[in-house]
DNA sequence: TTTGACAACTTGTTAAGACAAGCATACAAG
DNA sequence: CTTGTATGCTTGTCTTAACAAGTTGTCAAA
């Protein structure tokens, strides 16, 4: 016996059985997808009630992933002006302090040095470093255009799957400062990221300047624990 | 037939089925089990050849969850100072600045000033804004001694789940360069969160200030889109 | 030697169903 | 009016089963 409409005035989802049975799935299947849902934070879910739509749910640029998608996707335009593309033999110093695996020595780069923009207003300077052994022939016209994302998945068929970051406080510096247009001395949070695949293969090294002002890194519907 | 021990040489697990024989449960149990040990980075999973441990997993101080817990994890020892208790009659103009939601007006809020210390060294300065109406009878003893979370737990069943969350570069004023032993306008990070339950009630807003000499905010194994 | 078909494994995906546990309503007993 | 109970919903957890698709080694054919 239905029971009054007690539950449509609260519900935003209709129930597994219910979409199992429009979409012509089997439950399993409904479960997977609410399940990625509530993981991504779109919808939560209570036991004995039913599958309830958040109000909301917007992006940010979080450092992590591509800057590219990330802007794009926080509802802004994203450039990238690329600042020097050259072979280095080693990595910056903080790479070393700050992240859990040691990088291995006797390496040879490519540094691709980037100031990101958003909406033309410079944010960030990025330099990134590039295994020469992973990216063989790599040449400055592949990285130039576009996401660096995009080129790795097309020309080798990686794909950037996790990402190790440190955080720490910083002051710009003459050559930064000039990049941002920023005063020399100005607050700056500094990134240091390692981007993985899947299998653990190191896909870049980065060391990212942020400005501060009237910019932030953001990081929304972080799952705790 | 067995075709030789190829894959043992290689693998790190048991394949489904084998972990479904020995644990006698299904494979879709199983399964389960492994794809969130891979959504926490434990593993990684190859179709057609078998699941792999990954080598390391340490975690870090991310300045989302609980901080108590996860210095702890981190092998460290954590420790609190509380500094003042206070009722406040709105939050840090930044709160409102970088938050997706703007919180309500004429609202009241316990203000809870902590300095945070790993291995007895202070590291943040922390500002914790718990709405009166969410805490009724909110005592400085309440949060005096021991995590925060674990007393939103215990005493009104509250469970974070959520965290937003803004971070810019910021300067040490004079208050905070004396309670984090800094000079001031040294260079610090300001994060700005929004810790919300499963329901996204909101369990507290937070402005923490972090010091950057020898301490960094790290995030480890964070997964990419 | 090289190539290609094949078998035997792996994970990925889906199906159909059962039972437990939590929630909300309706309703009868007090 | 209050309280307990039954009912029918919900999500959570689990089982058994099947097939798709990718990987690897074997082995016969060229």
């Amino acid at each position: 016996m239905k029971h009054g409409p007690s539950r449509s005035e609260r519900t935003a989802l209709p129930s597994e059985n219910e979409l199992a049975a429009e979409f012509k799935v089997s439950r399993v299947t409904v479960r997977q997808a609410l399940d990625e849902l509530h993981r991504k934070g779109l919808i939560y879910r209570e036991k004995g009630r039913g599958s309830y739509a958040r109000s909301e749910h917007i992006g940010g640029v979080t450092g992590f992933g591509s800057f590219t998608s990330e802007v794009e996707n926080a509802g802004s335009r994203p450039s990238s002006r690329t600042v020097d593309f050259a072979k280095v033999s080693s990595l910056p110093e903080g790479m070393k302090i700050h992240l859990a695996k040691s990088p291995p020595k006797n390496k040879t780069y490519y540094c691709l040095t980037r100031v990101r923009c958003v909406d033309s207003k410079p944010v960030a300077y990025e330099e990134t470093y590039l295994d020469a052994e992973t990216y063989p022939g790599l040449q400055r016209s592949d990285v130039e255009e576009g996401s660096l994302y995009e080129t790795m998945r097309r020309l080798w068929g990686l794909e950037p799957a996790w990402a190790d970051a440190a955080i720490e406080p910083g002051v710009a510096d003459d050559a930064i400062a000039k990049h941002l247009g920023i005063k020399v001395g100005a607050p700056v949070v500094v990134a240091w990221r390692v981007t993985s695949s899947e299998q653990d293969e190191v896909l870049e090294y980065v060391r990212a300047i942020y400005r501060g002002d009237g910019f932030a890194l953001t990081l929304r519907r972080h799952k705790i624990s």
